[in-house]
DNA sequence: CGTAAGGGTGAACGCATGTTCAGGTGAACA
DNA sequence: TGTTCACCTGAACATGCGTTCACCCTTACG
């Protein structure tokens, strides 16, 4: 029928196989249910990917550069004010990406993936050293070890998300400054 | 041919089963590899069992069961040695069971056992929120919400599992101690 | 007009799964 | 020995999946 452009139904694709991920995760999705709401025919979806797996990794990779570059802007800030908008920001992305996260944590290990999701956590996890870091050298700090502790932040932030996700907390927000503190009383230098 | 006794069989099911489950996770297990493992016929394991949920709801009642066991018991040690003692369990159960949390985590959400995870949830964060209330009535520790603290210091836990069990971190153990410390800084009275 | 090509279709294929059920087998007892 | 019954078997069934492919439109161009 010619009805779209090809770049145009690799879109709609795209965006159809990004919902259905994101409510029935990797395996749970279908061909067919993607096609059905991309409003194409099942073999119109091998047209523009070879596989179900291309599809999840063309769709994770953008999820993964969006996460990036927004938190690595935090790198520029104060410290203190860095972690703060840490915080902050992963707690808004759980609650605005609940179908997403859910996603990655049901298949966290799907071996075709393992590479993307590798990169994404030693990503974070540099950023976090880096502030403290920064932190320490200022003396804002303690002279806590900060690879470890850097560790044990995004220990509790993803655990938060994941407490949120299956359903035990309801206002994950609530929780932010909880957390901000028992950090802060963690690592900060007595002002005294 | 009459080989087992009934009670025998079902018991030899029930391992195989844990086995598998903790390897697969429920979707990624099959009947087929149940009963091959277990040394019985498909079959065989509908004497036993109605299907595959039961034969699952079954396993997991016994998990919840044996952990519940173990940190019930922490309630009557010193806020500060159950804390510990808390943190350490949490690690090392991660640690010789990732199996079986790796399941757990995969199919949060699966409907029927939804009912269980639930008081489990819950019965944790009791569990921390008596430590902490204990703690703050003896003056060991700050006049914190001891019921957001329970669930930050619980995000913090499962986070760790969770960073471990996605292979991020090799040396769990090792974060047990950093825990304690964010945690302890953040809700202990100043000795000074 | 003919025809080539980009864009699209969906029945059909091969495979795997949970579950069923007609039937087998051996020990125990009459 | 014959009969019973608890225990067990695995081919068969219904279903659902990812993927393929022979074929169909519509447009563009000569």
């Amino acid at each position: 029928m010619n009805r779209r452009k090809a770049t145009e139904s690799k879109k709609i694709i795209l965006e159809a196989a990004n919902e259905v991920f994101a409510e029935r995760g990797y395996s749970g999705t279908t061909i067919r249910e993607v096609a059905r709401r991309a409003g194409i025919s099942i073999g119109g979806i091998y047209i523009y990917f070879q596989n179900k797996e291309e599809l999840y990794l063309e769709l994770t990779r953008d999820h993964i550069e969006t996460f990036r570059k927004h938190t690595e802007m935090l790198r520029d800030k104060e410290p203190l004010a860095a972690l703060k908008a840490l915080i902050e920001y992963h707690l808004d992305y759980a609650i605005k990406n609940t179908g997403l996260i859910s996603m990655h944590i049901k298949e966290y290990d799907l071996e075709f993936k393992k590479n993307l999701k590798k990169t994404f956590f030693d990503s974070q996890q540099r950023l976090v050293t880096g502030i403290l870091k920064k932190g320490v050298m200022k003396g804002i700090f303690k002279d806590i070890n900060c690879e470890e502790t850097a560790e044990v932040i995004l220990f509790s932030l993803r655990g938060a998300t994941m407490d949120y996700l299956f359903g035990q907390i309801r206002d994950l927000k609530k929780y932010g400054e909880s957390l901000y503190q028992l950090i802060l009383n963690g690592i900060r230098r007595k002002a005294a």
